[in-house]
RNA sequence: GGCGCGGUGGCGGAGUGGCUACGCAGCGGCCUGCAAAGCCGUGGACACCGGUUCGAAUCCGGUCCGCGCCUCCA
């Protein structure tokens, strides 16, 4: 079974051929750390990362690199604001960050690698450029000359002109092109900056993909993938520099994009105050229901995010926790449909449907097998089943326990007011109890 | 304005030129003190208008609606 995946190059679903089949090389765009990533920032983790597990599966050795931006205006600005120091929003960030995605059951990728550090690297590709006529320094900053590169455009499908025409600011004056952008910025005295031939300053935001793509998977890779709001400027512009530094035909050989999320029916927008944050609503839901529910879209669609989506998943993957059972990992092998239904551009909800039928018919153990590489059911049942809301724990086991054991009592004396109330009283607090042919059991709702 | 993406049953969401997924909800039944869960059964869709075709929700054109991007810059 060949795997297809959608090229944003050519817009059409391709056979994947790797570059070197022995070492399939993967790039993925990072977050900014400068806020909680929300649930648009999520989506990508979880897209690629279903798709590093599948590759894992196909390949002998897949080297998966996630860059985290650490230098960055928008940075800048939160800093200002807050008066927090850049290196402290930096970590705290970066730290949640990392604590969410694992939540959302997100591998870490193999190389996590930080813009800081690898400032050398993006000054000798700038250098690069410059010699070779494909960058040039004006006014303290340098810019990218796009009029030097052909096929600028191709990614985005945008000719030079059309940007032109369609350009809404204004163009600052040391442009020779209207088109041109930065690669390196001059820094005054409070901002963050480094020695360069062209004096204190940071990087353009693209250059520091390029660089490190660069040192991590070479000059040419596989895969190069991030949401759709990336191809223009973004990964149109790493294209241009680093194919023009690296004199190549090619930076990725596919370009992978994930679709926009909506919430709860509008665009999110930090002035509605609609998105939502991971790190909210993992106090509100267990991690995999949140993955589930991104899953349940195909990637490459808009998705309308609701918290009544993750609900559906949370009572969906009670209902496969249950069929499951106590089954400990039985190493069935992942069913070809799985297998088949993520090897067509990832279809997730295929690969969903799948599941269901798998479970409908009480395959446990190929129900988890499938569930596993789409990194869900990653939890025993138990564990599952003990997740609560952050929010909970006005009542402790213990006193759930007693109120259990005298409702019991109460039934088997048809006392069913009183067995009742009690039920109530718990259901009010959050509690669902329910009754089995074992006995009764409990569960946050 | 330019470029691009999408509109499938009450909701979510795949897919295919003819055999009309799947989940949730609904409805009927079994089970249950009652719920819940489980099990069995069941109705319901392809935005609109043309065209191509023996046949289109699936291909083509147009219309309407929704969404995104248009560059370090506010």
């Amino acid at each position: 079974m060949s795997l297809f995946i959608h090229n944003t190059l050519s817009r059409t679903k391709e056979v994947f051929a790797p570059l070197d089949t022995d070492h399939v090389r993967m790039y993925v765009c990072g977050p900014t750390v400068y806020d909680y990533a929300h649930i648009g920032n999520a989506r990508p983790v979880v897209v690629f990362d279903v798709l590093s597990r599948l590759l894992r599966r196909l390949y002998p050795k897949l080297t998966y690199v996630r860059n985290i931006t650490d230098v960055d205006d928008k940075i800048n600005e939160a800093s200002r604001l807050s008066g927090e120091n850049i290196r402290s929003i930096t970590e705290r960030t970066a730290k949640a960050f990392h604590d969410d995605m694992l939540a959302l059951g997100a591998l870490p990728p193999d190389v996590e690698p930080r813009a800081t550090d690898h400032i050398d690297q993006m000054i000798i590709m700038i250098e690069t450029l410059i010699a070779d006529g494909n960058a040039y320094e004006a006014d303290g900053h340098v810019l990218f000359s796009v009029p030097s590169m052909a096929q600028y455009g191709q990614l985005a499908r945008h000719s030079r002109d059309e940007l032109i025409a369609g350009a809404r600011v204004d163009v600052a004056p040391y442009k020779k092109d209207p088109c041109d952008f930065v690669l390196w910025k001059p820094s005054d005295a409070d901002l963050p900056g480094w020695d360069s031939p062209w004096g204190r300053g940071r990087p353009g935001w693209h250059i520091e993909c390029s660089a490190m793509a660069k040192v991590y998977l070479g000059e040419t890779f596989d895969i190069h993938g991030g949401g759709q709001d990336l191809i223009f400027p973004h990964h149109e512009n790493e294209m241009a520099q680093s194919r023009c530094a690296n004199h190549s035909d090619i930076m990725a050989k596919y370009w992978m994009h994930n679709g926009y999320l909506m919430s709860e029916g509008e665009k999110m927008s930090k002035s509605l105050g609609n998105f939502y944050t991971v790190h909210d609503l993992l106090d509100e839901f267990p991690g995999q229901a949140i993955r589930l529910a991104l899953l349940q879209t195909h990637y490459r669609q808009p998705q309308d995010f609701t918290k009544n989506s993750i609900s559906e998943a949370r009572r969906t993957l009670d209902k496969w926790y249950r069929i499951i059972g106590d089954g400990q990992n039985s190493h069935e092998d992942i069913p070809s449909g799985i297998i088949d239904a993520l090897c067509d551009d990832l279809n997730t909800p295929k690969a969903i449907a799948e599941l269901h039928k798998l479970a409908a018919q009480g395959q446990g153990g190929a129900l988890k097998a499938g569930a596993s590489i789409m990194g869900l059911m990653f939890q025993s049942a138990e564990d599952w089943a003990a997740w609560q809301p952050a929010a909970s724990g006005a009542l402790d086991a213990g006193v759930i326990d007693g109120l259990i054991v005298e409702r019991t009592e109460a039934r088997q004396n048809r006392d069913f007011d009183r067995s009742d109330e009690i039920r109530d009283e718990l259901n009010a607090q959050g509690i669902v109890l329910e009754d089995g042919p074992d006995g009764t059991t409990w569960k946050y709702a």
